[in-house]
RNA sequence: GGCGCGUUAUCCAAGAGGCUAGGAGCCGGUCUGCAAAACCGUUAACGUCGGUUCGAAUCCGACACGCGCCUCCA
């Protein structure tokens, strides 16, 4: 087998072949940093994240970059607002982004450029483009012509006269060809500007991405990612700008991941019906968000909604319980000696032994399709069901269970840490879970123990009518009762 | 108006011609004083109408509905 990613370019899915053979150059678009993420950028964090993690896996050197975009109108505006100057502002969710995708558990990405850093880059590309005649400078602005460039559009599949009858397309008298785009805007009063050769001015929003990967990737590289709307214009102007100014090729793969949706309708900024990432891990494990958008493909649209992130969470537990009873018994039995032959298993272990035999080819048959991790997660399933019902079917841990057992246990870290799962202990995740649900209950955990040990009292004396009293009670307030051979202990509904 | 995408059982969701996806739920069972939890088992589908094919959820065409981009956006 052999990874296969869907280039947006070409609308396929096509074998991948990195430049360098052993090696990968990828370039994400990281955000403009003005205001708290939401749950779309966490979406765009954890796919590409999937994606370095499983090229990794599968031995490659990966050069990944992510970059900050630190200036910007929406920056500039918000420094405004608050009185202050940009860069306390982009320092600021800067901060707020790294403690979000940290908490996302999100690998660090080899590089984090940011866009001020590499003003020097940015203006040597402009000025190839302006030597090779796509762009001009007009009134202090320097523009891209994008009728220079033949090419223009090729990532979206339009052209500029379709483009031109949507009619919404701001004409600036500044602009040549309506369709024509800053590379660097001068500086107006109280803005922040660097020097150029045109004027004090800053960056336009695209030109940054261009200076960026062929400063850390080199001129053509083999991945650049993003979200779904930055195909246009975004991706189409880095195209322009970075083939325009170099002659060659830009990128191999275009890689662009679906929206996260409300109601069916997408979550943005501009639409203000989005959550930001802070408030859904009020709510939510992290993991439990993994999860969730690991649980569709990630060009596929997502519906973001409570039944949604509780059914995940659902889902989750189901894995985590599975790999708790594991630990459970790995640790409470001395280590295997491993001599016995596979035969010597009973039936439910050969199944159990046939599916930990083939999990790592299948998995990575999974991942390989596109990084299919919604489908990688039904194969971690069926291991768990296979898992589950060898530990209900087995009385007796002989040395060679035991083995198969540690051998599944190493499996689930081993994908786990492909798709940035199963990183806590199970027992303490569950813990954790039960924690959290447990805030949202009116009754304290003195009074639920206090009952408890009354009830546990009236059933030894095998007055169950008080001790069945006492459970429907707690069961009211949203507490049930899980009675076992060790005693009753209680989880939140 | 231009370009593109989607429609899978109660819900979420994978699936690019023949091979049980998976999860949540329902129902049945194991366990239990009875329950619950957990676990096991089971269930059911491919928007509509045509076409291609021995065979279509999968390919082609039309229609309906939904969505996205065309403006900053992950």
């Amino acid at each position: 087998m052999a990874l296969r990613i869907y280039n947006t370019m070409t609308g396929e899915k096509e074998l991948f072949v990195p430049l360098t053979p052993g090696r990968v150059g990828m370039y994400v678009c990281g955000v403009t940093v003005y205001d708290y993420c939401h749950i779309g950028h966490a979406r765009a964090g954890i796919v590409f994240d999937i994606i370095y993690r499983y090229l990794q896996y599968s031995g490659y050197d990966v050069t990944y970059v992510r970059n900050y975009t630190d200036i910007d109108d929406k920056i500039i505006n918000r420094a405004n607002q608050e009185g202050t100057d940009y860069r306390t502002i982009a320092d600021r969710y800067i901060e707020a982004f790294d403690e979000d995708m940290a908490r996302l558990g999100l690998a660090k990405p080899t590089v984090e450029p940011k866009a001020t850093d590499h003003i020097g880059g940015i203006i040597s590309i402009i000025e190839a483009l302006v030597a090779k005649g796509h762009a001009y400078l007009s009134g202090g602005d320097v523009y891209y012509a994008v009728e220079t460039f033949p090419e223009y559009l090729k990532l979206s599949g339009r052209n500029l006269e379709d483009m031109l009858a949507g009619a919404r397309v701001e004409v600036g008298d500044k602009k040549r060809h309506p369709m024509d785009f800053a590379l660097w805007k001068g500086s107006k009063p109280g803005e922040p500007w660097w020097q150029s050769p045109w004027g004090n001015g800053r960056p336009g929003w695209h030109i940054e991405c261009s200076a960026m990967s062929m400063e850390f990737l080199g001129k053509t590289f083999d991945i650049h990612g993003g979200g779904k709307d930055l195909v246009f214009p975004h991706h189409e102007n880095e195209i322009a700008q970075s083939e325009g100014a170099n002659g060659c090729q830009f990128v191999r793969y275009w890689v662009h991941n679906g929206f996260v949706n409300i109601n069916a309708e997408k979550m943005s900024k501009s639409l203000g019906n989005f959550f930001t990432i802070r408030e859904v891990l009020q709510k939510y494990d992290p993991e439990t968000l993994r999860f969730f958008i690991l649980s569709a493909h990630y060009r596929s649209p997502l519906d973001f909604s409570d039944q949604n992130l509780d059914e995940a969470q659902s889902g989750l537990e189901r894995i985590y319980n599975c790999l708790a009873s594991l630990d459970d018994i790995l640790n409470g039995n001395p280590q295997p000696a491993e001599t016995a032959l596979v035969r010597d298993l009973p039936q439910v272990g050969l199944e159990l032994q046939e599916k930990v035999d083939s999990f790592m080819t299948r998995f990575a048959e999974t991942m390989d399709d596109d990084f299919n991790a919604a489908q990688a997660l039904g194969v971690l399933f069926e291991m768990v069901r296979a898992t589950n019902r060898f530990l209900a079917e087995t009385e007796k841990m002989a040395p060679l269970s035991l083995s198969l057992l540690a051998h599944v246990r190493a499996l689930f870290v081993e994908a786990g840490g492909v798709l940035g799962l199963f990183t806590t202990a199970p027992s303490l995740w569950l813990e954790r879970i039960k924690a959290a649900k447990a805030c949202q209950i009116d009754i304290s955990t003195d009074e639920i123990e206090r009952l408890i040990a009354e009830r546990s009292a009236a059933r030894r004396a095998k007055d169950f009518r008080r001790g069945d009293e006492i459970r429907d009670l707690l069961l009211a307030k949203g507490i049930l009762l899980l009675d076992s051979a060790q005693g009753t202990t209680w989880n939140v509904k």
